[in-house]
DNA sequence: CGGTATCCATGTTGATACTG
DNA sequence: CAGTATCAACATGGATACCG
C-alpha cells in the first residue's frame, strides 16, 4: 500500500501550498523574459561589458537592459565593477556566487526545454 | 577527445548557448506571472473547477484565468472536462501527463524560492 | 563606450456588467 | 456556475536622440 523508496521530493497536498509560494517568490525575483537569460549569459562569461551583453540577448534594448541589470544587482545576482583607472572608463558586469546558486532551476529549465523542443517537432 | 563519465550538466561555455536557447522555450511556454501556479495548483487538486480555481490563486481575475487556461490546453498542460450531462453542466480542468513531466522545474524553482526567502529574512 | 531621456505604440490588467 | 464583452488605466517596450 505504500512505496518502500521516496526517490525525489513528491508533490504531496500537504506540501503544495507550501510550493506554491515558494515558486511564486522565485518567479517574482527571477521571473520574466530576461532576467535568468542575463544571469545565463553571465555565468558563461564571467566578466562581460554593457554592449557585448546586449550583442548576446537577442532582441533585448539598451534601456531594459540597463532596468534589468539595475535589478538583479539589487537582488544580489550581478556586480557592476568599474575600471576608473582606464580612459574611456570600462564597466564589466559579473555574476555572483548568490547567482549561482541558480544552477539547479537553469538546469532543470534547460532540460525540460529541451525535450519540449523535441516534443514539439515530432507534432508536425 | 570525449568525455567518459557525464555525471550531471555542467554549465559549460559549449553548452551554454545551447542552454540559454532551451531555458529560453521554457521560459516562452510557462513563463509569465500566472502559468507555473496555475499548474501547480493543477497537480495538487486533480480536477478542479473554474471558481475554485481563481479563488487558490490569489490575485487572478477571470479573464486572465480564463485566457490563461485557454493557453496551457493548447499547450497540452490542462484538459478540460465538460460533463454535460449534469445541469447546471460542470466544467473541470485536469492537469496532463505532460504537465507532469515539468516536475523537476517546479522542484527546483521551489526549492530555490525557499532558500530565497530564507536569504531574504537574515538581511533584516 | 555605457548608458539615460523622451515620446509614442502596443499590450496587459482591473472593474464592471452581462449571458446561457 | 463558467465564463465573455467592453472600456478605461496602466505598464511595458521599441525607436530615436542624446550625454559624458
Amino acid at each position: 500500500m505504500e512505496d518502500t523508496v521516496v526517490f525525489e521530493e513528491p508533490i504531496t497536498a500537504q506540501k503544495c501550498s507550501e510550493n506554491l509560494s515558494s515558486v511564486e517568490d522565485a518567479i517574482y525575483v527571477i521571473g520574466g523574459k530576461w532576467k535568468l537569460k542575463i544571469i545565463i549569459v553571465l555565468q558563461e562569461n564571467g566578466n562581460i561589458r554593457f554592449n557585448e551583453l546586449q550583442r548576446s540577448i537577442q532582441g533585448i534594448s539598451a534601456r531594459v537592459l540597463s532596468n534589468e541589470l539595475k535589478d538583479l544587482e539589487l537582488n544580489g545576482f550581478v556586480k557592476r565593477v568599474v575600471h576608473a583607472d582606464q580612459i574611456p572608463v570600462v564597466v564589466e558586469y559579473i555574476s555572483t556566487d548568490y547567482s549561482r546558486t541558480l544552477k539547479p532551476v537553469i538546469i532543470a529549465l534547460s532540460q525540460w526545454g529541451k525535450t519540449h523542443k523535441r516534443k514539439i517537432k515530432e507534432n508536425f
